[in-house]
DNA sequence: AATTATTTTGCATACGATTGCAAATACTTC
DNA sequence: GAAGTATTTGCAATCGTATGCAAAATAATT
């Protein structure tokens, strides 16, 4: 009597009916009529009654299962997304199946046949990519793959990111107005579109305005990497006076290194400009000038864009930029009158 | 074409042996011989055939899924307890479907019950607890449930959680010792089994030592009040020389707050102590003196409970709490010198 | 080579729901 | 109240796999 389980005939049973009539009743859009609606609820209630949701998935096809990689929740931004995705989703009835791409076997191509094994309908990528093998696989499969943060010149799969190139302009602008010379940029890693992105648009602005990346070190999106990468570029004598960082989590690192290991001030020295706005930006011991990507609305698009492909087989993927704007706080100066 | 289903039927029919020899190829534990297994698996490959894990969950009754709801994934221990739960379980061949409790409503059990529809072969809640009677019904279906980083009086689930009782009494004897004389305490959300045991602990040990709380006020594990009430302990002109923080996502507010907003320096004027030594608390900005929750430990107590009850119906709940470290850092001054 | 013990295999059923179809019931309308 | 239409309802098949059982094949023993 440990395990006792509650089938749809034992609910008919109690309330004298079908057991096609207690699926009726709790398939939406199906015909039932008053009484028998009544009936049922009320034997249901009694038992305890609910429907198996893997039981209905095998024949209907549709597990309301959305499978979500991700790896990199040591970076602030991806909890927050995890956290508006899945409530998102829940909303709409669907539930996130998480796996961890392991950060050491880059192997994501295992990691997705799981999830297909899980008859999941649909999958999200959270900053991760997808072997060209296997988008074909989701394809013939029906599965629709969203990439989110990251995008990839396979227009098989939707991409949601932030527009990172006009961020990265936006960055450049920003510390040239404020009269920097000797501009700096700590990569992410190098494989991500995201990176690309933001330094193809920071390092095109600056060559708009005649200028050029003072120095240039790759931190990986990674903190003991982005913090090697600090004490490298401002080791010399000739320092940057400004540096922008590929995202904010490793600028934190940077900023630890610039203040308390090679002590300079930030900004009266150099200034520091992040990506991401991710919560810890605010907080006033970093207080980081920095680009926000709009994680709400990525998330919303997100959503929509994956249910969409759902209902609808013949959704053409998209790739979805999203504006968002410079978060302008204390790690930069404005003007020059301070620089050396 | 868009949709094409394998099944193990065709791969039967290819490797010209039945649907069941198939199925035992597939099946850990289930007798074929080497010839069979060697047609199905080519069969197999060729088609890209795996087997459809919800159909074999509705016959065996396993899904392998865990669920896992979780509510502060805004406090960083929780990202980084996720990952690891998540990597654990994946090596066990168990998937985690994440469910949000929202914090507004804070209804967990609506939430256990969509769980439970998609027959989850345990349950584990982060930090979050369950009413009487989902607890029933959850036993009632055999599916175990396991708190982590919470405990509940209810012996009908087991419960991880660092030894928190100790933890407040480290903190006290450290700070003791330290030479401070007005000890306040900034609580979390005073119906978390971790705020009531880590303020026990702090106060019984105040008390052996002759001394009490100089200051109290409730943070709510948030961090818009761990602000408010930095703001209201310190603004008198009889302040604290110590605070104890109940988790490190508030002592970031608090210590914000202080050197920000007030204006003191910490620890020459006010040592600050946290719970739970998330990553951002060794960081150097913050360098907090806080407890470790030994995440590493208390998840794999998690898995293995869990597993276990999963396994052996009649494994026996278990409150089980792991010691941890008072981890040093510079938020805090060890001798009296400079107190004034 | 005959007998027995062991392993492998296929058949058929079951898991718990959804759904097309046809019969039964309820509702209109004159 | 009869005829026609619209709704409900139950029957039965189905989704893709696992597994008990008995028959067939193989291996072991004498």
């Amino acid at each position: 009597m440990a395990t006792k389980k509650i089938t749809s005939l034992e609910v008919a049973k109690l309330a004298g009916v079908s057991q096609s009539a207690v699926s009726r009743v709790f398939t939406p859009g199906a015909s039932a009529s008053k009484k028998t609606e009544e009936k049922v609820r009320k034997a249901a209630m009694e038992l305890g009654y609910r429907p198996n949701v893997l039981a209905r998935s095998l024949i209907t096809g549709r597990s309301r299962i959305i499978g979500l990689v991700v790896a990199h929740l040591d970076n602030y931004f991806y909890p927050e997304a995890l956290e508006l995705i899945s409530n998102a989703l829940q909303k709409k009835g669907y539930h996130v199946l998480v796996f961890m791409a392991s950060k050491t076997s880059g192997n994501i191509d295992d990691v997705v046949d799981e999830i297909l094994d899980y008859q999941v309908d649909g999958i999200i990528l959270a900053s991760v990519a997808m072997s060209s093998k296997l988008a074909s696989r989701c394809n013939a499969r029906g599965v629709p793959v969203i990439l989110f943060n990251r995008s990839q010149d396979d227009d098989r799969f939707s991409a949601i990111t932030s527009d990172n190139i006009l961020g990265g302009q936006k960055v450049a602008r920003f510390l040239i107005a404020g009269g920097h010379k000797r501009i700096g940029y700590i990569a992410g890693w190098e494989g991500a579109s995201t990176q690309r992105d933001r330094e193809t648009g920071f390092v095109e602005e600056l060559k708009q305005h005649g200028m050029s990346l003072y120095a240039r070190e790759v931190g990986n999106f990674n903190v003991d990497e982005a913090r090697q990468a600090a004490h490298k570029m401002f080791s010399g004598n000739k320092i940057p006076d400004a540096v922008f960082v590929a995202s904010d989590h490793m600028a934190f690192a940077v900023m630890d290194v610039l203040r308390f290991e090679i002590g300079l001030k930030i900004p009266e020295q150099v200034s520091v400009v992040g990506y991401d706005d991710v919560p810890v930006s605010s907080w006033p011991a970093y207080d980081l000038t920095t680009v926000r990507q709009p994680a709400n609305r990525m998330i919303a698009e997100t959503v929509s864009m994956i249910l969409e492909s759902i209902e609808n087989e013949k959704t053409k993927p998209r790739q979805i930029k999203i504006d968002g704007p410079l978060i302008m706080r204390g790690s930069t100066r404005m003007s020059t009158t301070l620089s050396k």
